[in-house]
DNA sequence: CAACTGACTGACTGGTTTGTCAATCAAATT
DNA sequence: AATTTGATTGACAAACCAGTCAGTCAGTTG
């Protein structure tokens, strides 16, 4: 008897094929942006009817919505594992924060692009910024704690929201660099050039690549 | 004789009415973002007709991109500007190139925030990524030179580039945050941020404006 | 003043796109 | 096997929008 359950189905069940439009929608945002996006685009990206897209989605704007969650979704579960798994020092649990936004899975070319696309058109749309706000308000709350307990354990004269700041900016920017800028840089270079802001703002917590190795 | 000069015209001269439409493309981007934006809007915005935005542009796709060049070009002169203008030494040229970028004429809500719209788009789009990219290139080449000079200056142990790219993410980044993030911060906050980094590279040539202070 | 040039308008066209819906079909249930 | 449920399609309607163009008007030049 041949199995009946694992072979690929016409229709699939609701949330899987949900959960592979939103996938075709970041593939074609990514490969044409958010200004020509088309429903015809993704349906076909996806292999399925253009209907079904909205049999799904009811509307454009919101399959465009909820793909946006899924990416912050996504975003934030990925750096708390990784605060889980850390260890109970400050200093290891925001390495792994940091870390966490290099992982491959989340920094997929098609996943970053997407994203890119969002926040551009986020000025205008107040739906896209709630979205994103409340989760980025959390990951910099915990940005700013973490780096309270440092200035507190090394005796910095820094101000922890400052640090926070600049380290996460450090890491924002280097996503979008390796997006955007022409001759843009690996992703071993970004994460040098965030290991060494680290160093900068706490040296006796973490060591600077360059003198570490030379 | 009253002057036949100076009283508003009903036709205005080529360039003139050029870069009135774009002034009213960065304005419409900003209000609807790219994705929605339709040249009757811009057309509505400048107070003309939208056939004669075709006119003077012949395509769409056209004017967006002398829009962005436009933006482009406004910002390389006035880092350009302010480092012609500073001092001999290096900390004060590097100093003036960041700082230029906080200017008001610059910093203009509706012009930042075309900026990120273009930024978004710009991943699929190898055009506007052109339009940004060799200008970006210089600007980069200029802060990482002047930070090279800085290092040997104070015998930094510090890789020139990395630092560079640290400044100018930092720079960047508090540009974004003032348009994105939702509880947002001041553009003085940003500077100090911006001065906190400063001094975290290069604490001989400046000082924290923490410490400074306190 | 007459002729001319170039800016300007607004109606129109063709093509595209979102969204609707009736019919179809696969899978589960009875 | 018959019925039901829910996914899927493709044809269709309506709206929208970029781009065209014939004709108008303002300003200039001879």
């Amino acid at each position: 008897m041949e199995s009946t359950i694992d072979r690929p189905r016409r229709t699939l069940a609701r949330n899987q094929r949900r959960q592979q439009v939103i996938e075709a929608t970041i593939s074609t945002i990514a490969a044409r942006g958010l200004a020509r996006l088309t429903l015809t685009d993704v349906a076909r990206t996806a292999g399925i009817s253009h209907g079904l897209v909205l049999f799904h989605f009811e509307a454009k704007e919101n399959l465009l919505s909820e793909t946006l969650a899924c990416l912050a979704d996504e975003y934030q579960k990925n750096w708390q594992a990784a605060l889980e798994t850390a260890g109970p020092g400050a200093a290891e649990r925001l390495l792994a924060v940091i870390e966490a936004d290099y992982r491959p899975a989340i920094t997929t070319p098609a996943r970053l692009s997407a994203w890119c696309a969002f926040w551009g058109e986020a000025q205008s749309r107040p739906v896209y910024q709630k979205i994103c706000g409340e989760r980025d308000a959390f990951h910099i709350q915990t940005l700013e704690g973490l780096c309270k307990e440092l200035v507190q354990e090394g005796g910095y004269t820094l101000d922890p929201v400052h640090v926070a700041r600049i380290l996460r900016l450090v890491v924002e920017g280097t996503w979008l660099d390796m997006m955007t800028v022409e001759a843009s840089y690996s992703k071993v270079e970004a994460r040098q050039t965030v290991l060494t802001a680290l160093a900068l703002c706490f040296g006796k917590h973490f060591a600077d690549p360059q003198t570490a190795q030379g």
